[in-house]
Formats: structure tokens, sequence, C-alpha cells
DNA sequence: GACAAAATAAAACAGTTGTTTCAAACTGCT
DNA sequence: AGCAGTTTGAAACAACTGTTTTATTTTGTC
């Protein structure tokens, strides 16, 4: 056994080659991705790793605590990559949002990141795993607060202001579909190839059509959201 | 047995009860949503209608037949229901669009239907099972192809083109949020209440930031998206 | 090379899965 | 009431699940 004796708990590294275990994750992140936690089987992903069978339960407890550990792997893939450096920039903050979103959607290339981190994303916000609640908190809010910041300095409201939530509800919206929803928007837009150039194109519009309702919140002060008298009915 | 003297293949009514049929079918649809498709089980979709074990195989042949047809009543449940009336009523488009993002945003509250079909529909988004894809023909786009016809006569474009393309993407990416990452937005923003109230609200702020770009293109005819002058880098 | 720790391998475990079998109960109709 | 056809019930099926056990091989260190 290996937590047994001398080191019960040492999660970091070892001595030894540890090689096993990290094919083990790739195999189990696209194993996931592809067919789900629970209909992804631990013999598949370890046929896949080139592992035996009892090497998850080995490396890791459960498969459980392996498809958390893939969780946090997409966890902290994703936010230190583009997106981070885009918000951390000195610009005006339509150019922050701007650079924001173009480096989201830059990300659904492929070109670096592996493409099922997306697919397990999608799922988990579908419908959060046990195993996600945490991983939410450390993902998602720190660049949900930062956009706060950002499209609240727009419209000139505070981060926590409810139009602020609203708006960046939108743009997050935006992209999101893109993010999650891929395989279907190409069946309905088969045009739609994912290139970069498209992306970039994708991304631009986003930022176009969320600054549009932005920068016209953010002249009008203190008044009320709506512009031309919506429609109140039923 | 059933389908195999006399009536081959009946999958319409028959002149018995079928009242245990559609307790399997409404019973499986819960369990689908909740847990998804592997994770559900005959069984427990068995005892939840009170039948027994053997009744899936029985009325349907395989659990992968309960589960398609299930997909199926999700796809003729849905655009039925609301969205359907707000894009057939005579109105302007303005008030089109915004009657059929409430019709959409209301059904989160699962006031009257049963709300597991969204929940089934953003699985079946995240990763479209082997019976969906027809699906997605049969569901989205029909509504699809309406919400872009209604854009595509605000910003004076046809249907296909891409502007409108791109515009329908971002009004149906604010809705799909709520739909989808319920959940997730919850964890976020945990003064979000979901009442009906507040869905409508958060329907007329979609609407409110749609129009905002989308009156903004339908006034300047052949001219080019952007207003101000994008920044384009790297 | 020897020795302990660590890693791998093969086999078996207990539990659950979807599905089938077959007899019993029920149904509508003459 | 009688009877064919339909629907249920309980049990068993084989296949597969995650996990554990046990033995064997490999590894690093003296």
């Amino acid at each position: 056994m290996r937590r047994t004796t001398a080191m019960k708990l040492a999660p970091g590294r070892n001595r030894y080659s540890e090689a096993t275990r990290d094919k083990l994750l790739e195999a189990a992140g696209r194993a996931f991705a592809e067919r789900g936690y629970s209909s992804a089987t631990v013999r598949d992903i370890c046929k896949q790793a080139g592992a035996n069978v009892a090497a998850v339960n080995y490396y890791f407890q459960d498969k459980l605590a392996l498809y958390t550990e893939v969780l946090d792997q997409v966890a902290r893939a994703i936010p230190h990559d583009r997106m981070r450096a885009a918000l951390d920039q000195k610009a005006s903050p339509e150019d922050i949002l701007r650079d924001f979103i173009r480096a989201r959607l830059r990300g659904l290339h492929g070109q670096k990141l592996p493409d099922w981190h997306f697919q397990i994303a999608a799922r988990e916000f579908a419908q959060p795993a046990p195993a996600m609640s945490r991983g939410i908190d450390k993902v998602m809010r720190p660049i949900y607060e930062r956009v706060l910041g950002v499209v609240g300095k727009i419209i000139s409201r505070s981060p926590d202001h409810e139009q602020t939530r609203l708006c960046t509800h939108s743009i997050m919206g935006q992209i999101l579909l893109y993010v999650l929803a891929g395989p279907v928007l190409l069946r309905l837009w088969p045009e739609m190839k994912m290139t970069p150039e498209q992306l970039d194109r994708i991304a631009d519009h986003i930022a176009d059509f969320s600054l549009a309702y932005l920068r016209q919140m953010g002249s009008s002060h203190g008044q009320p959201a709506r512009i031309e008298s919506a429609r109140r009915h039923k």
C-alpha cells in the first residue's frame, strides 16, 4: 500500500514516478468529458491509460476522488490563461471587456488546452456534481467579480448593483452559449467553423452587442434602465 | 407478450389501459432529468411509477427507447407552450421579441409545466446523446428560425445574414444562461430568487439589453456593424 | 547485491445494472 | 361464465460496476 506506512497523507510529490498517475488523469479527463461521470468506467479509463484496474484506487482513493481531481485540474487551467491577463491589463474598461471576451472565445479553438475541459465544464453547469460546488467558488467567482467590476465601471454603478449583475450575466450568457452549446450551435449553423478568425469576429460582435447597452447606461447616470417605454402587460 | 402475436408493431393506441405507460413516462422524465441517462436506473423509475421492473421492457423495448420517447415528449411539449404563442402574435417585432424572452424565462419557475423539461434539454445541450441529434432539429430549429426572422426584421436584414445569426445567438445566450446555469448562478448570486417577478425583471433586462443594439443596427441600414471604432489588435 | 518501500498485475469480491422468463392476475367480449 | 389476449408479478439471468485482496515485480538507497 501506498498511503498506509510512512506517508499517511502525501498528496504532493513523491520521489517515485507518478507517470501513470498523470496518464490516468488525462485518460479520466477525456473519458468523463465524453461519457459523463457515471457512464465512464474505471476499467476503460485504466485501459486507456495503459494501467491496471486497481490503479485508480491506488493513486486516488475513489472514482469520485479521481473526478474531483479532474475538476480541480480543469479549474486550475482555465482562469490563469488569457482571461486573467485581459482583466489585469491597464486600459479602459471597454477595452478590457473586449479583450476578456476575445480571450475566452479564443480558448474554444483548442489551440493549447484540451477541449474536453469545456465539455466537463458544460456538464457541471447543467448539473453541478457533489464535488463541484467548491469549484464554482474557486474558478467562477474571482472572474465573475472582476467582470462585475469592469461592467460596473462602464455603467457607473457599484459592482453589486442589480443592474451591474444583470449586465454581467448578459455578457456571460453570450459567451457561454458558444462554450457550452458548441455541438448544438454547429447543427443549427453548419457554416460556423470555429476558426480563430471567426471566433474573433464572434467575440467582437459580443463586445459591440453588449457595449451598445452599457454605454447607453453609462451616459444616463441615475436614470432608469429602460429607454423607450417597455411594454408591460399581463 | 404484447408485440408478438396479432399486433407486431402497434406503437399507437391500444384498447387497453395505457395508464402505467404514462406513469412510466412521467417518472422516467423526472429521473432522467435529475440523474441523467446512465445514472437513472430502470428499477428506480419503475418503483416511482408504481410498476414492476419488467414494465419498462414491456411497454418500451429498451431503456434507450424509453429515453428516446421522453426526449420526443420534451420536444413536443416545449414549443407549443408559451414561446409559440409569443412568436405567433400579431405585434411589432420588438414586442414579439420581448414576449418571447418572457415566455421562455417564465418557464423556469415551474409554475405549470414540469420543469425537468429544461433540465433534460440542458443535458442534451452539453452533450447531445445518441438519440438527440434528431431532437435538435425538431425542437430547436423551428424556434431558432422563427427568432432569426424576428431579429432580422428588427435589424432590417435577411434571416440568414451573419449579423442576424450573431444577434440571435446573443439573445439565446442570455436566456440560456438562466436556463442552463441556474444552480451555478444561484451560487454566485444568492439573492436571485427566481420568483415570477424577478424572472420578469430579468426578461425585461434581456430585452432592453438586446434591443439597444438591435435598434441601433436597424436604423443604420447597410452600414457596418461597429459604431465606435473597435480596437483591433494582435 | 540486499532490503524495504512502492508500484503493478491478476483474480476475486459484492453489489447493481438492464433484461428475460414464466406463471399468475386481469381485461373486454361473446 | 368462459376464454383469448393483455397486463402484471416475482424471480432469476448474465453482464458489468467499483473496489479489495493477494502476490509479484520494480524502484531507490545503503
